[in-house]
Formats: structure tokens, C-alpha cells, sequence
DNA sequence: ATAATATACGCAAGCGCTTGCATAGATTTT
DNA sequence: AAAATCTATGCAAGCGCTTGCGTATATTAT
């Protein structure tokens, strides 16, 4: 068995009680029994055990990382990487993550059996109901690239950097642009969309609606037949697609219709996947700081966490873009 | 603040001991109460608080899930897939799982501080003494996609996968295979070079080292450096890429010397990336069942936590050849 | 009917830790 | 030198839960 408090106060000749003081840092310690009991601890090879000090303390220091459960069409990778930043800054506050993906949309048990200290939910298919219910438990709650009323969030400039990525194709001469989407019922799909808009707006562009389509919600190869959907309607000369894996089977639709990216048709993606680097030509995108999203959650939640009441706060990331082949800029 | 189990007694009328015995349907309780303490609970919204739970019980009902911090070419989708599979089976089983992709090597915080009753290290480079320390510390453990010395694992039928991948394009009347790996330090890489060995060994071809090559360890682009330096060597008709994001890479290297894939050069991969589908031509590969591992691993594990002294055990799963175009099956 | 056995429940200790309060000893004040 | 003030430490309660043991009541045996 590891050792206990008891234990180490033992070897040191001190009561418990002056050996947590020592290891918490609490004043009113003499030097000398400082040392000695920071001797012992090190000799046994002490460390707290959080089933006690959590009890004492009325704190986990975990904190839950939740995702919905179905995740068909985004490999997951997305949500690794905001659950890396994640991991490395509660880490560095000496804080653990519960991970779950638990896709039944019922009260999260780690809550009701008070696992945590506070709750991150990434993705924008978490039901709402269940927000609320979260929310009216008092529990702190940050939201990533999602946002809902009152409630904390750290989300994606997705109507700004989607502008800025149909701004790039207008500068590069396009005019008859296309948004594809997977479907319009997403948030960030409909928040991009709308940067679409703007984007053609603020250039003076008609916006036609014969120049979007959407596939099929979650189901595979989504992209794949909003592409030809759109190809029906009309042939672009550019298409932005709302994230990476749409547009990766868009090229393919392209492809297929004996087109090719970018001289017949140029495309840019959005969320600058793992593997837009390896289409061909390699995918233009704009890049979402998904680890920096993960490591502003939790500061924010951390802060949540030691004062409960504070006013909600919406942090919004900026996106880069990233020039690669698929738009003909280079 | 939530309602206790004092509270939940209170209400029903009856101690704190009979409240909990309802609970964890402990025998000797009359029907009468039970449904009296049930009914106070569910009025209450009364969950057991862990804390309290653990300290008595010396169980916490985690599992942690460790992977090493540094994993620049896996994009983390590899083990993300492994983590839903642990987290859904733990979660199953009322466990709950907590993350974590600590780099540095210590002997993991979560073990110290006794947060888990047991441990997954997923990946083959965990560094070994950390395994040692780990197994002499007594926490029960089990490796994914590694294996070591007298410690449970479950990992994947890389030989026999790669005699099988690499028998398939002897089928299709390649003799002149080639093997390219991000570098043959890696345990996973190393065993498929043998499973690739094996394979020509057992149809009689000639093993020639010209035929195979390494990138750069750790950087990105290995496979595309494996590649060329191939192509320096010698000219194959296929070759095997010891992993997807490999494989990939080493096609835009074919392709940009002017060949074609699979007609000059066909080529199959290992993994069954998620991207792997998206390639041109779709890539030939390996599946690997991640979800599959990530389970097997939470059960062997469990099965550890409730009796320390098992044998260990190593859970091999096969793999399943998936043909696409790649190969020039088809 | 009384004694022996079962049944249903409460009491209290204990899991490992923190912390308010009390106190012995050291230090300063007048 | 006695009183007042600090300083350093221990005591014990309490965080929320489980469980061994004891006991009052109900059941069965004689």
C-alpha cells in the first residue's frame, strides 16, 4: 500500500495535521520541521491521495472533457487536438481531464457523481437540453466552437475567416463562387455560410442561390454529393467548401465530371485537416488553432472554477489561411 | 449544494448505513424501506458523490489513458479511435476514463496522487523504464499497440497483417516489392519489416535490402523521404508502406518522378487511416481495429483490477486486408 | 408459552486529508 | 519580572461514504 499522511508524520515525529501544512504551503512552519518532514515524504515516497484531499477539500481538480458521441464524419482528429491543448494546459495547473464521448445525451455521470470540477464541451452537436440542464446545476461550463445564451464559449471566427477565405478567391478574378456544405443544420456550417454572404456582399457579388449546396447530414461522403448536387445546378469557377473533408470529396466530384482544381474549378476548405496537405493539389484552408481553443477553455474554466460568478464570456479565435495548391494562387 | 446521503436519510426516515445498502443493493433490507429510500433519492436527484465512495471503498473507478506527448505524424486520429473504444467500453462498466498525453516521461501525476485504479498506455513509444516503474509500482496495466516483457497487452497482428498485405500484391504478380517505413527504430515498423520478410520468404523470393528504405525519424514528409530514397535505389512495381500517412506520401513522391499509381507502381498501405479513402487512388491497406483494441484492453484491464495476480495475457487482433485502387486489384 | 433463530436496521468507526481552535513554549513589551 | 503577544504545533472534527457489529423486532421451533 502507499503510504499515508500518517505515515509520513510518523517518520517525521510530527502529527498529520503539520504535514499537510508543510505540503500546502501553509504558514507557521518552523524551517526545521519543514525539512524534516519533506525528508520523510521524500524518503516514503509520499504523495496525497486525491480520495482525501478531495473529500477535505470539496475539489476533484479534474475537469470533464466532453464530445458527443457520433462523430461519423469527422475522424475525430479534430476533437483530439482541442482535447491535446486541452490536456496540456489543465496539466500544467495540476489538473486532470475525464474524457467521454458518451453520444446518449443524458446527464453526463460525471457530474452527478461529482468527478469534476468543471465541464468542457466541444462541438456543436451537444443537445441543448443538456446545456441547460448543465447550466441550471450550477456546474462551470465552457463551451468550444459552440456557444449557446449565457453560457461561456471558445469558438472559431467562422464568419470572418470564411470571408476572408472567399475574399482570397475573389482577389485571385473568381466571381461565380460555390459554398458546399455538409448540410445548413450545423452551426459552424451556417456561420460559415453566412461569411460566404458577406464575403460576396462586401464585394458587390450577387449571392445565387443555384451556387450552394448541402449533402447529406451525417452520413459518409457528404461532400462528395454536395458537389455533384451543385455541379447540376451550375459549374463555378471556384467553390468554398465549409470544411476539409468536404472539400477533399468535392475534388473528387470535380474529377470525376473530367474537370480539374484548381484550372477548371479552384477550392478552399476550412479547419486545415491533417490530411490537406496530402490532396492533390494540396488544400488551400484556413487553419483553426484547435489545441489554442483546448487551452483557452480551460483557463476560462479554471477561472469558473474559482469564482462561479462571473459574467459569461465568448472568446473567439481567428483563422489563418493557408495558401497550398487547390486555389491556383500559386 | 447536492443533497447527501444523510440527506436521502433524513427524508426516508431511516440512517445513512441503510440508505447506502439500498444503494449497492446490499442484502437484508425490507421491501418496505428500500422503495422508501428510493423514492427520497429520486426526489432528491441523489447520486453518491465519488469522493466519499472512493475513500471508502479504495476504488475510484478511473482508468487513465496515457499516450506519449510527442506525436507530430500521427495526427492523433490513430489513438483518438483507440479512446473512444476504451472510453465506451469503461464507460459501459461505470468506469470513467481520464486522459492524458504526458511527454515527459515522469511517472504519471494520476498514479501518484492514486486518481486511477488502473492504467492503458496506448502506442510503442512509451518509454520503457516508465513501464518498469509503472508495473513495479503494482498498478495493473495493460499496453495497446506495444508489448513488453511480462506486462498485458493488446496488439495488433502486424507480422501476419503484413504477410498478408504483401501476399496480396505477390497475387497480383509483383515480385519486385518494396518496403518503406518513417524508420525501423519503431516496434510497429520493425514488425511489419518482418511480416514483409516473411512473406517474400515464403513465396520465394529474394529478400534485397535495395528495396527498402527509411525516412526521417519523427519529421514529417518520412514517407515521402523513404520514398525517394527508394526510387534512388531501385525501381519497384509495389511496395509496402508500413502505414498510411506513409504510403501516401511515398505516392506523391512516385508521382512526381513521373509514374503512375498503381500502374507502374502499386502500393499498399497499413492502418486504414480515415483519409486513406480520399487518396488517389484510394488507398489499399490494412485495417486496424482501434475501437476493438481500446476495449479489449479496458476489459483485460478490469479483469486486473479486480484480481491483481493474473497471469499476463497478450491479446492479439487481426488484421483485414481492404482493397481500393491503389493496389491495382481493381 | 418460551427459547432459538432470522431479519431488518442503526451505531460508530474508519477511509486520508484539511483546518479551526487550543495550547505550550518562545519572544517581546512595560 | 510579570504580562502580553507571537510562533509553532497538536487535537479533533468533519468531508461523504461503507461496513462490521450489535440489537430490537419478527419469525420459527419446541
Amino acid at each position: 500500500m502507499s503510504p499515508t499522511i500518517s505515515d509520513v508524520a510518523a517518520k517525521a515525529g510530527v502529527s498529520p495535521s503539520t504535514v499537510s501544512r508543510v505540503l500546502n504551503d501553509r504558514p507557521g512552519i518552523s524551517e526545521k520541521t519543514r525539512s524534516k518532514v519533506l525528508a520523510a515524504a521524500g524518503e516514503l515516497g509520499y504523495f496525497p491521495a486525491m480520495a482525501g484531499r478531495g473529500l477535505a477539500l470539496g475539489q476533484t481538480e479534474n475537469l470533464g472533457f466532453l464530445i458527443h458521441g457520433r462523430h461519423p464524419l469527422r475522424p475525430g482528429s479534430f476533437y483530439s487536438e482541442v482535447l491535446a491543448g486541452v490536456d496540456k494546459e489543465a496539466r500544467s495547473h495540476r489538473f486532470h481531464v475525464i474524457f467521454s464521448a458518451d453520444g446518449s445525451g443524458e446527464f453526463p455521470a460525471m457530474v452527478k457523481e461529482q468527478r469534476v470540477d468543471g465541464l468542457i464541451l466541444a462541438g456543436c452537436d451537444i443537445p441543448r437540453n443538456l446545456i441547460v440542464s448543465l447550466k441550471l446545476q450550477g456546474i462551470p461550463l465552457v463551451l468550444v466552437d459552440n456557444h449557446y445564451k449565457k453560457v461561456n464559449s471558445v469558438v472559431t471566427a467562422n464568419v470572418n475567416g470564411t470571408c476572408e477565405a472567399v475574399a482570397h478567391l475573389i482577389d485571385l478574378g473568381h466571381e461565380k463562387i460555390g459554398f458546399i456544405c455538409e448540410w445548413f443544420g450545423d452551426l459552424s456550417f451556417s456561420e460559415r455560410f453566412e461569411g460566404y454572404k458577406l464575403a460576396l456582399k462586401e464585394h458587390g457579388i450577387p449571392f445565387d442561390e443555384n451556387l450552394t449546396a448541402e449533402g447529406l447530414p451525417r452520413e459518409p461522403d457528404s461532400g462528395y454529393v454536395a458537389m455533384k448536387r451543385l455541379l447540376e445546378k451550375a459549374t463555378p469557377s471556384a467553390v468554398f467548401a465549409a470544411n476539409d473533408i468536404t472539400a477533399i470529396e468535392a475534388m473528387r466530384a470535380i474529377k470525376e465530371k473530367g474537370l480539374r482544381v484548381p484550372e477548371d474549378i479552384a477550392i478552399v476548405g476550412f479547419d486545415d485537416s491533417s490530411f490537406a496537405l496530402h490532396t492533390e493539389p494540396p488544400l488551400t484552408t484556413m487553419r483553426v488553432f484547435r489545441e489554442q481553443m483546448g487551452a483557452m477553455a480551460v483557463r476560462r474554466l479554471l477561472d469558473l472554477i474559482e469564482d462561479h460568478d462571473q459574467p459569461p464570456v465568448q472568446i473567439k479565435l481567428s483563422t489563418q489561411l493557408i495558401v497550398r495548391g487547390s486555389c491556383g494562387a500559386k
